[in-house]
DNA sequence: TTGTAAGCGTTATCAC
DNA sequence: GTGATAACGCTTACAA
């Protein structure tokens, strides 16, 4: 509510006295700084956003976009973005939904780290053109201008094969995510180069990463009465789940006639009986990763692409 | 990039009839706002928020404060507060930690919705005597100018002993949540007087909301090899899971010798074995409601507290 | 119907 | 060491 106005009044000084002072300049003395500061924390000042970055301009927040608050799969992430960025004194918010896309533009926010599908491909390159500060999560790009910040997708699909192939599998289903999603793809694209090393048979069952897809996944393979034991891959834990939940009134055994590899390592995994085996990696990396990267940007600096391994977490 | 300035500069005209054009307003002909809009959209304008924030002393752009991102409590809620303020045109952005408290005095947001225990009460009246536009939904408050929205936690502790009485439980464990939550004095306050009523026996055992707490006081509970059934009234989910977990490799057997009722009807429940029974509210509608008030708020309206009923879940 | 100019709260450049 | 003052980009009352 007060302004430098304010307290210049007060203090009889003029208003550039005052943001002198405030700004720890040491362009006045120390006296008139302390008595000024004491002015201010009386009125309990605090400086003007608008002002300021309309001054500056730059707010020193990033923004960070996702898909939607749903999913315990964010805040991991979240945590991880928000600790990166706190180092350098940029603070974050959260955005989600199309209209909140218009603060790039707006330069509401000195840059957007977008996992966000809502964000298409063309719209981040024009963004890109214009020069605002991007970092992706969520797809491949070629724009140099655009830091990437990958998860190891073929790595973790390679993972889960080989796991069901030295359980003995001979073939497997392929439970898959949506195909607009990048990660998706290579998933696929991993597994089935990796199947076909082994000389493996397969089949491909169409999910979209919800635990209601990986359901009727499962309905559709087993109302085959296939030959066990049946070996799955699902593409994230939320349609392992799915599957889960399927055979729990069925006469399979998970772990004996049904084995499951997921991928995320969601918390929820380690409740479920049997655990779930999944592919793992560290969400809160990855966010600090994707910290840097911004930071880096922001900073004028380089910043290279970078990958987010992946590793096997064996359950039951 | 561009600024009105350059629109005009183009058009020939000077910056107010940019702005007139493209504020919609009356007072220029329909064939200079086409012209106007054209070069608008060509050399891709987007008003500059702090410029116009500055002038128009607002933002449309509420804050959402959250203790901490993770956990998969707080999406479902968030979604809700987005969908309610959508319907009027404001946007929203997710904060959390205490550096981004200074966006209420900086103006950078219009009102703050709370649900963020690193606030302190303190801190919150002193905001409200400043006039800043608040919601919370995390504690109660004896300031008209605040309204809450908070749980009917004494209805949900009510229920849930109730159930375990139906069940003819004749002594109850409260697993509690920390001593510095709203929530969690209000379940104890009325799983007491509940029990009292029926004269029944209890403990009270100390968590704090994490599963790791609970696990700790299922150790607790049955390192003294309790007398069966032992009844259970977790104050969270979480801390209901972390039960689970501790009975997972024991002789207990959960919906026979053990029973457990939890609180919030998180995702997870429903997949544990068996089925967590809870006490269950909408969050959708919490946040919806949460965005009415902060609509009042800032349309100077007054906005009265409101109480989001629970109901049990019961399962197996 | 269009243009001029003041003002929003800061910061920063220049005189003094 | 301190004070005027311009500038950031926009909105809007008023003048033309």
């Amino acid at each position: 509510m007060a302004s430098i106005k304010d307290i210049a009044k007060i203090a009889g000084v003029s208003i550039s006295t005052v943001s002198y002072a405030l700004n720890g300049s040491n362009k006045v003395t120390e006296e008139t700084r302390q008595r000024i500061k004491k002015i201010a924390d009386d009125l309990k000042y605090v400086p003007n956003m608008a002002a300021r970055t309309l001054k500056r301009q730059r707010t020193n927040i990033i923004g960070v976009y996702v898909t939607d608050y749903r999913g315990s799969f964010y805040g991991e992430l979240l945590d991880g973005i928000k600790r990166g960025l706190g180092y350098y004194d940029y603070d974050m918010i959260v955005c989600s939904g199309s209209r909140s896309h218009l603060f790039i533009p707006e330069k509401m926010i000195d840059g957007a780290i977008i996992l966000d599908s809502t964000f298409s491909t063309e719209e981040i390159t024009q963004f890109a053109d214009e020069d605002y500060n991007l970092v992706v999560l969520d797809r491949e790009l070629d724009y140099s201008s655009v830091p990437q910040v990958l998860l190891d997708n073929k790595g973790g699909a390679t993972l889960a094969i080989n796991q069901l192939v030295e359980l003995g599998s001979r073939k497997v289903f392929l439970i898959t995510g949506p195909n607009g999603s990048y990660d998706n793809r290579q998933r696929l694209e991993a597994s089935v180069k990796e199947l076909e090393r082994f000389n493996m048979s397969y089949d491909v069952i169409n999910g979209n990463f919800t635990e209601a897809s990986g359901h009727q996944a499962a309905e559709f393979i087993f109302s085959k009465s296939p030959q066990v034991p049946v070996d799955i891959f699902a593409f994230n834990d939320e349609m392992a789940i799915g599957i889960y939940r399927y055979l729990k009134d069925k006469p399979y055994v998970i772990g004996r006639d049904v084995r499951i590899v997921g991928f995320d390592n969601i918390e929820i995994g380690e409740f479920l009986e049997p655990k779930l085996t999944t592919i793992s990696y560290s969400k809160h990396r990855w966010g600090i990763i994707a910290a840097e990267k911004m930071i880096r940007l922001v900073s004028n600096e380089q910043a290279e692409d970078e990958l987010i391994y992946t590793s096997l977490v064996e359950r039951e």
